[in-house]
DNA sequence: AATAGAGACTTTACCGGTTCAGTAGGGGGT
DNA sequence: ACCCCCTACTGAACCGGTAAAGTCTCTATT
């Protein structure tokens, strides 16, 4: 890509109208003390006529901040597009990024060994000063690679699969326990989970916590689990398998661990002639504008996924400028009722 | 942001375990003549052993490319994140990115100004080395900046709306005429479209192709149009109000301009008691896995979003690289017939 | 044998900032 | 009147590259 011969104005444009050196206007632009206020005021002014702002780039170059933030995302395109999830994370993370003047780089990868490589090139690049981790799972060389860099980084996920790099949560087990009790206290005695990808460090923290809520269910009840790849797709597979069976071997309630699956999960129980929620209680996940669109309308453990976005922004800027690693628990998903979920007819 | 003492490997580093220059290193990255073969054998070895690549920072400071793309994009959050297709979108480009190294820079803003401030910040900052842009409107302010600038971009985006800058885009009057004809051929005399946000271009560009389709079916047939902003609930409304009529006066067939919508159409259609496709036939736009995820499946005029995506990316190496402004149509929406429309029953 | 020209590098001057060691000027203390 | 210190600012080096001009060595030409 080449430059254009656009007539750039730069410090030394600002300086020689201010009247000054330009290692003044660096002082100015960047609030360090050893100008008076007069001085100051006029090389804002000077700017100000000029329409200046400092380069980014020769900033970065010379050493100080880096004001862009990393975010790899490894999932594929399909399942990203369909995702409200990301969006809206993007968008509470632009929330924050924008009040400082930060942008986000993004890019889509397609394994954990590219994103490591990319988090380095970016990295020792000076690209960014910074970056977000999400979709952690076992065993994941993400925080030894962020460690060994320096690289200030933020894990989406809960701490005991982070790494012991500051991380973002929501607790997913209380959630799902409370979904579990919820549906139980219905009436519920047989209740299924469609989980998500099992490679997931969350989805299993959820398998587990589902395993054991169900446990502590009195009287007993039974319980079943699959995992996905989150696409509607698989959703609607598993649904269909879990609706084959006859009644007294056909779960009552699913629960879905986003909310693409629980719409999927919706048409198949129409199409297998079962009444939603009558016949069968749905309970989604990750509560969208989705949701409330189906009929009937999707409960859901709904969570504030823009806030999210922005906390996590807010915390790297914590990392950034120093701060010790930290634990942030965000509130934990609250239950929803809507139309898709009932006590089981007898 | 602040830099961390990590032990950066530089040109002069390479330059010096290969025992040349640092500008001998420079000309062998850039693939330039004016270097034995042996010599570049030497600095590529001692660029892989020290693990270096050029930053990029650097690089633009010192006036060669710029390896960054923007994209801003002006849209709600909320419904960004529902939008299967902004994602897939820039999966798209991303797709086309990678293949050079390239990054894109992503930024959401709230308004057409803020967005040309931004270019033009980013661009006279030389942060980026070209843009997309989207959702045009009429009298778009962003062709002329782009214009005064030199800022090579690619529209999005209808030539008739684009202003004269280089334009990527569907056959959207042709798609909308296609929709018309094939629910006129199935029976359908009381045709509505629920249409996207008014303001923008495609969205006057498909409202005036539907006039004119409708108008031109034989027997004559009777039309609807509403505007709404994209959203699952606006999309909603739109259909209620629709079918609220009795049957004389209410559509046998809704065209909607994108899935949220013809989703939330659905869940109204039930909601009423109406069936689908018997009493009313909806046909979806943008066609996303969501399509297909319902009950009745929805037909859809169905486009590659993600091909699209990179199109346009392609497009803009090609304008970056000097290419004279042009007009790339990509393929039209192609009609994907599915459970939601038939024969209006009698 | 002298000269030109090409090939293979090196040198050097930027790019647009930051940073830090100076330095000029003014006020206070003795 | 002299020294010292503080404030306010300047100048130059530097960040990690690129690019244009310069140097040196060889070979081909006249």
């Amino acid at each position: 890509m080449t430059a254009t011969p656009t007539p750039r104005v730069t410090i030394k444009d600002v300086a020689a109208r201010a009247g000054v050196s330009k290692g003044a206007v660096s002082l100015a632009f960047n609030r360090k003390p050893g100008l008076s206020e007069a001085t100051r005021e006029r090389i804002f002014r000077a700017a100000r006529e000029l329409g200046w702002a400092p380069s980014s780039t020769a900033r970065t170059l010379a050493g100080s901040r880096v004001d862009v933030v990393g975010l790899a995302v490894c999932r594929p395109a399909r399942l990203l597009g369909l995702e409200p999830f990301y969006m809206e994370f993007v968008s509470g993370v632009e929330s924050v990024l924008v009040e400082r003047s930060c942008s986000l780089l993004l890019r889509l990868v397609r394994g954990q060994d590219e994103e490591v490589r990319l988090l380095e090139s970016w990295w020792r690049g000076r690209q960014i000063g910074g970056s977000i981790l999400v979709d952690f799972r076992a065993d994941d060389p993400r925080p030894a690679a962020a460690g060994r860099l320096g690289l200030p980084a933020v894990a989406v996920g809960h701490p005991s699969l982070t790494g012991g790099l500051t991380s973002v949560w929501t607790d997913d087990a209380t959630a799902v326990t409370e979904a579990v009790r919820y549906l139980a206290a219905l009436g519920h005695r047989r209740i299924a989970r469609v989980g998500g990808a099992a490679a997931l460090g969350h989805t299993s923290i959820r398998t587990a916590a589902f395993d054991e809520a169900v446990r502590a269910l009195e009287p007993p009840a039974r319980a079943w689990q699959t995992a996905t790849d989150f696409s509607g797709d698989a959703g609607a597979r598993a649904t269909r398998s879990l609706l084959a069976a006859a009644p007294p071997e056909r779960p009552t309630a699913i629960v879905y661990d986003n909310d693409i699956m629980a719409v999927a999960g919706l048409s198949v129980a129409a199409e297998m002639g079962l009444r939603v929620p009558a016949d069968v209680s749905l309970l989604a996940w990750d509560d969208s504008q989705l949701c409330r669109l189906t009929h009937p309308t999707l409960s859901a453990m709904s969570h504030d996924v823009h806030g999210f976005g922005a906390d996590v922004a807010r915390t790297l800027f914590g990392v950034i400028s120093g701060e010790g690693p930290g634990s942030h628990p965000v509130p934990t998903p609250v239950l929803t009722p809507r139309g898709s979920t009932a006590p089981p007819k007898a």
